[in-house]
DNA sequence: AATGAATGAGTGTTCATTCAT
DNA sequence: GATGAATGAACACTCATTCAT
């Protein structure tokens, strides 16, 4: 496969089935859980054509990585300094939401990455990902600065919207052991955290 | 081992130690990504010894999230009905961030296993779990029926203390990657969780 | 295996099995050539068992070079500097003539190393092994010095020691096809090469 | 590839190519240690194309080894008969000396064939080599007989000239490791030999 | 109660060769 | 002639578990 070369279509779909198979078992079993093997299968390719594609089984998970981390932080990058603060967080929250109910395998698998340290992305965590939080901080400090939301540490405001939104996903397992077969959790969730967040960032006036 | 008679003091100081070996390694690599000759090399065993004492590697495992939900659980157990609504949630809040940040190896087997689809404690989530759930979800809502609290949905927000709580164990490296060296996550978590929660749980008092 | 403890009965039979299969099988097919599975077979041994007690192949193939060079040097060591110098290095190339005549897989062995560029042995080549010939060299220098032998290049000298006696085990296919089955090579050898190392070092004697 | 036809120019230049990448990996790294891949990169043709010539890579390796013999023996073919003993021999040295120094991978290639018990030219051995090496050997032993030379056997005499020559293109690392940098290997190794054998076959002049 | 020894079933990866275009 | 794609057969090494003492 030449490497510097432009992908050909074959190249362009089977690297997207190993991509899909590989998010799917990954997600599922973790790194080490995961199998060539397996991920092979449900790309339907065998274990060296699959080898062919990506050399090596870290090639495929980090490949899903490092594509995860900058769909993750889009919504983040969204928030418009120049918005009504208020409308911009509860539609991040929103959009951070849907994102995980939309693609809960992504959530898990980056979830499963930084529980167990972050062994093959913690050099972007310290990077890209704290440059973009401090500075979308820095808005919303702003904007509480000036009373047009309540006041509290930025930092952990973006921390509990990534908590709140991704627990849907991560902990999916146990929401609807809890909640039972009946309810539907996304929905539930939806409304609850807009409701909460609405309560949490509203400032409080002065009588 | 005898397997019907009462252990000796050296049977339980060596399953303690198993024990203790298998959270360090399995919270930090996950059930797949832990082998038995590490586990056994913590515990200061010989692999032999380790399987005499637990006959799987699985049931180390077991063995650990059997004890790690009661755990787990007692803090909402300990939820007083007859007590003053706000200070109980804010107490249930700060004892499950401290669980949190004591025990953050338990933490993180826990979520592990959630994340994985629970495939070895499914049952206990829908079953002592979610009763006892159901139960203090009970208490809330009657509180926030007379008022006392502003009212939510009783079960999201159990899973909001859950979340928020957990994330700072489960999520450290990334936290500690977003905050740097310099400041204290469990501190300023627990700073701002209180206001936090305060904030959403107050009731609006009618002008 | 404890590494650091003495060794069992059992664990030297074993290395000292997998050993002879390793020289066996590495001598004969090179270390690309060879595969664990065959040298497992030729010790008696499961392929993991003999992984229990040469962790990789290459732990085999380099502790067998390690020996082997040791072996390879003794009878230069035994060159001795206050013997009669005519006698001593015939004496040498005789000692090293039986060596390659009793251990031809050790001289093939390392052969195939040197032939490779010496990937896994470059490094005791220019230290304990240039040490040595250096001082032997010295030795032979003075000899010749002093009129008592034919003077010539003295590690030229070595060199061609070497290269005779080992020639007839790492050529040893085509000695044979060459002289045919009849003869045997390795009492042909011995005579021509005192005759030869005599013709060569016995000094010139003025008339 | 119309097999029966005239090979185009193409066609030489790809296999040529193809020859020199071959002997540059197999001398490198023996038959096993070479792969395709490598071959054909070094030949600059891709892996199929390289099959397109060479059906199989063991017919790389044969048609190298088969095109060599031929040269390596030529030097052995040019002794004459009718020239001076001395002379022809001393030149044989040389000659033998410098196909050594300006072909090492040749050498090489040779030497890693014999050494492995020459699996894919042993017949050749037995064959052509051994009819050659027996006519020079009567030529030899005659010009011994009429007392031009000194006595010894005719084939050991061919064996030292083929060990002494080869020996610094095969263990070369071994030869710079114990003589350092800054000597001349390849010099140094003429000027011995010639003497060495100019020594070797003079006849003693009765007194 | 403890451990050195042993192994069957994987597990990721390599590689010569073939197929299809 | 040329090449991207595919694969069967290996291959080195791992690991949970069992055996023997």
């Amino acid at each position: 496969m030449a490497k510097d070369e432009a992908p050909t279509r074959i190249q362009r779909d089977r690297r997207r089935r190993i991509r899909e198979a590989g998010l799917e078992v990954f997600s599922a079993k973790g790194f080490r859980g995961a199998t060539v093997d397996e991920i092979a299968q449900a790309a339907g390719l065998s274990k060296p054509n699959l080898l062919y594609y990506f050399a090596t089984k870290e090639a495929i998970y980090t490949d899903l990585l490092a594509r995860l981390l900058k769909a993750w932080l889009d919504p983040l990058r969204a928030l418009d300094p120049e918005g009504e603060p208020m409308a911009e967080l509860l539609a991040y929250v929103r959009r951070k939401l849907h994102l995980a109910r939309d693609f809960p395998r992504e959530s898990r698998l980056f979830a499963g990455e930084i529980l167990r340290g972050a062994p093959l992305m913690g050099a972007d965590l310290s990077g890209d990902l704290r440059r973009l939080v401090d500075a979308r901080a820095g808005v919303i400090a702003g904007w509480m600065a000036t009373g047009r939301l309540a006041p509290s540490d930025p930092h952990h405001l973006i921390f509990s919207i990534w908590a709140l939104t991704q627990h849907y996903a991560d902990f999916e397992v146990q929401v609807r052991a809890v909640l039972g077969d009946v309810r539907d959790p996304w929905a539930e969730a939806e409304r609850h955290l807009v409701t909460h967040f609405t309560r949490l960032l509203t400032p409080l006036v002065a009588i």
